[in-house]
DNA sequence: ACCCAGGCTAGGA
DNA sequence: TCCTAGCATGGG
């Protein structure tokens, strides 16, 4: 099955292989990934994309939610291009979007992700996959369920090359078991939602908020982390040690609703080295 | 041999 | 409340 989504400004590239998902890679002029036991293959057109079901029975509903589409995208550049910082970051970026991904493996990924380097991310949730997802085709296996995480050892997990973070990866299934958490974190409040998060081990304020950004379509949430903090002292005069929490309000004072979008542009762009 | 990577935790000031 | 050593692993 194929569909096709006409729509303006939606960067395959700058989306999918930004450091918001870790399982998407270019074949050629495409992009295959896997979402659930689906894979996926997308393709850039110049007024819109293309994603085609390689394997799986994913919906064209569930496509729609995970790539986002229907977001007001045009609206939020009109908002956010006031800003003249804004407006020469977004159009240095233009077409990077927020995916809306499972709450589940963007919670383990992320917990992968302290003090760890985007390729090696890739590498340990591939090797994840493989060692305790489902095979669900041919050399292609789903993210591991929380109940399977739930049920290894630290020596187990640490064959995926985790290294420290698979205790913590362990101690957050377990503790996701024993109630509804990530279901119920859709009925909170942005805030209250960012401190049940940080009661599981291994997740702080910036992992929280990955979480609540790219799985829970929250984008007054703003992941800071040592380029974010680049950004502020150098754009907004802030200190280096600044504390998480008042930079966190101070991006909402900022950009409002549109806080998460703005600095997921300045951290890409800082990152980058075009601002 | 070092240093760093989309940080977090525990322990002490 | 604030500060930091240590943390596994891979790559420069």
């Amino acid at each position: 099955m194929q569909y096709r989504f006409n729509v303006e400004n939606y960067s395959l590239e700058k989306t999918l292989l930004s450091g918001q998902a870790f399982r998407w890679d270019r074949k050629g002029d495409e992009f295959v990934g896997i979402i659930g036991k689906s894979i996926l293959s997308a393709r850039q057109l110049e007024n819109g994309i293309i994603i085609e079901v390689l394997s799986g029975d994913i919906s064209k509903q569930e496509i729609e939610k995970y790539f986002n589409i229907n977001y007001a995208y045009e609206e939020m550049l009109k908002v956010l291009s006031k800003d003249a910082l804004m407006a020469r970051t977004l159009k240095s970026m233009t077409g990077y979007r927020i995916l809306h991904q499972d709450p589940s493996e963007t919670l383990f990924s992320f917990i992968d992700s302290a003090n760890n380097s985007i390729v090696n991310i890739r590498k340990q949730i591939e090797k994840l996959s493989e060692l305790f997802g489902e095979k669900f085709t041919d050399e292609y296996y789903a993210f591991p369920s929380i109940e399977k995480l739930a049920t290894l050892n630290e020596d187990e997990i640490r064959c995926a090359g985790v290294g420290f973070r698979g205790k913590y990866m362990i101690q957050t299934a377990k503790r996701i078991l024993t109630g509804d958490l990530l279901n119920e974190l859709n009925r909170e409040d942005s805030k209250i939602a960012h401190e049940k998060l940080t009661e599981l081990p291994g997740v702080g304020d910036k992992i929280a908020d990955c979480v609540l950004l790219f799985a829970y379509n929250r984008y007054e949430r703003v992941p800071i982390d040592v380029w974010t903090r680049k950004v502020f002292c150098k754009f907004y005069g802030c200190t280096p040690k600044a504390k998480y929490e008042d930079l966190q309000n101070l991006a909402y004072d900022l950009y409002g609703e549109y806080a998460g979008y703005a600095f997921s542009y300045l951290f890409e762009a800082m990152r980058m080295g075009l601002i």
